[in-house]
RNA sequence: GGCGGGUUGGCGGAGAGGUUACGCAGCGGAUUGCAAAUCCGUGAAGAUCGGUUCGAUUCCGAUACCCGCCUCCA
């Protein structure tokens, strides 16, 4: 077995993985905050570490792999959304409405991502859940000297962590003298950071030792993975955007709170996405969710085949000439290995996973299967990287190719049974082999262009007609003819 | 301003100090009533300038350009 090698954030190298305990390795994503519908950017994540929990499921056993993200349903968005509502005269207490908004942003996100063919984490821990745990990390760093009450809030003592910045790289002189933001005058020092902060009638709040009040961001993630993987794990993940301050201030608060372990012990991070170039931004008009591409018709296992040809550690560039060309492929892949049982993936593909998610690589190794024939190891090796599975077929097999009865005499009682693209099949080749002896290929190719206006493919040989409907296509089109 | 990442053929995008990446597009051929699809074959690269080396696109340095984070966006 392949040993697998992964992008160390925290060394910056590349070092062999060997988990803590094989028989239960344990990894920790960062998850979204539950306001509104995922973005593209928030799905990538999501199909980098999917991916590497299928590897992980594969080498060490399905059984052997925890896998944990997080739902952050406390935050000033998702109470602004409820305090809006509030406003608009529903009668519901706050807490009510803010629930139900988190209730209805995971039933979203939930269906968003397993459009992309991502499996559901082990455990999916919501910040809330959590509360009390969260206070009483909080009492240990202030016993430990980590942490300090002022005013209502509870700050971390981010010069009470030495190595503060060693994981993104940054100084704490360096940054406090580039810094932008005002600081808050109960702030013993600039980078130190709100673990606890309070909460007036109007927003959630809980009871804690300094008042009512509610966490801070990076506390939840400290306090989850600590509940549900113990003191020190083996990977933890996020988009880079998170490496600072997120991640950095995760490390300071667990490490500072048990000081005898390791934490996590690799640290992965994603680049970011982008969109045909750019940023994707509202402002620039190019912001779009998960959900807005389905809308459109373009499949999650297409959306998914495109982020995986970028590796997960450069920036990837979304593009609607990708998601044809990544339809494309799927169809034909799709097309060779229809009704087949998967083989074993193949060695070449699960070592290209090996080497620190080489995606690409791997793709070129299912490319490659493809093109020797090999369709049962194609299909089982791309079903370890969660494509061409029964569940997100559903795009193909509604486009799936309508074929001409083999003999025109077979219309009468069977063509009403057919469907719409099967009749257009039999018609065509009717009108086919007549001009085959009249040799008056007008008519077929008059119906010919009238089917690829509707969007369909057209394809003829002597073998017969077949019919395959494109990306465009309309079965309104098909009625008049 | 501080920190980090990137720059590969028409486009996308990998690995490897010396040997074909791969996909799409292009070109040639097979096939086809014509096409499409499919199959076979094929040209094309490594931002710039230096250095290390027998040899670098691959290692090191500089320059240019691009991008990200520093603002509870993955």
């Amino acid at each position: 077995m392949a040993a697998i090698r992964l992008h160390n954030s925290a060394t910056r190298t590349k070092e062999d993985f060997v988990p803590l305990n094989p028989a239960r390795v344990r990894m920790y994503v960062c998850g979204p905050t539950v306001y509104d519908r995922a973005h593209l950017g928030n799905a990538r994540p999501v199909v980098v570490f999917d991916v590497l929990y299928r590897l992980l499921r594969h080498v060490y056993g399905v059984d052997a792999v925890t896998y944990v993200r997080n739902f952050t349903d406390v935050d000033d968005k998702i109470n602004a959304a409820a305090q809006a509502r509030k406003a608009a005269g529903d009668p519901r207490s706050l807490e009510a409405l803010i629930r139900e908004r988190t209730d209805e942003t995971i039933g979203w996100y939930h269906a968003d991502m397993d459009a992309l063919g991502a499996l559901r984490p082990t455990f999916e821990p919501r910040a809330t859940e959590f509360i009390g745990q969260m206070i009483g990390m909080i009492e240990a760093l202030i016993g430990g000297g980590h942490a300090y009450a002022r005013d209502g809030h509870v700050l971390f003592r981010v010069r009470s962590y030495a190595d503060y910045g060693k994981l993104s790289g940054r100084s704490v002189d360096d940054m406090i003298a580039g810094a932008r933001v005002d600081v808050a005058p109960f702030k013993e020092d600039p980078l130190d950071f709100v673990l606890w902060k309070p909460s007036d009638a109007d927003l959630p709040g809980w009871d804690s030792p300094w008042g009512r009040g509610r966490p801070g961001w990076h506390i939840e993630c400290s306090v989850m993975s600590h509940e549900l993987l113990g003191e020190s794990f083996d990977i933890h993940g996020g988009g880079l955007d998170l490496q600072f301050p997120h991640h950095e201030n995760e490390i300071a608060q667990s490490r500072c709170a048990h000081p005898k372990a390791d934490f996590a012990r690799y640290w992965l991070h994603n680049e970011m996405l982008q969109v045909e170039g750019r940023k994707m931004s509202k402002s620039l008009g190019n912001f779009f969710t998960v959900r807005d591409l389905l809308d459109r018709g373009v499949p999650g296992e297409v959306i998914r085949l495109v982020f995986l040809g970028t590796h997960y550690g450069k920036p990837m560039d979304w593009t609607a000439e990708k998601a044809q060309q990544a339809e494309a492929t799927l169809r034909k892949w799709r097309g060779l290995t229809e009704g087949l049982a998967p083989a074993a993936p193949l060695p070449a593909v699960v070592e290209a996973l090996s080497d620190d998610l080489n995606t690409a690589g791997a793709l070129a190794e299912l490319h490659a299967a493809a093109g020797r024939g090999d369709a049962a190891g194609l299909l089982g090796s791309a079903q370890l990287m969660g494509l061409l599975t029964a569940d997100l077929g559903g795009w193909y097999r509604r486009t799936v190719s309508a074929v001409a009865s083999e003999v025109s005499g077979a219309m009468g009682s069977t063509a009403a049974a057919r469907s719409p693209l099967g009749r257009a099949a039999d018609q065509l080749q009717a009108l086919r082999e007549e001009a085959m002896k009249t040799r008056n290929f007008a008519p077929v190719d008059a119906r010919k262009s009238q089917l690829i206006a509707a969007g369909v493919e057209v394809r003829m040989s002597k073998a017969g007609v077949e019919l395959v409907p494109g990306p465009d296509f309309d079965p309104a089109k098909l009625e008049g003819l």
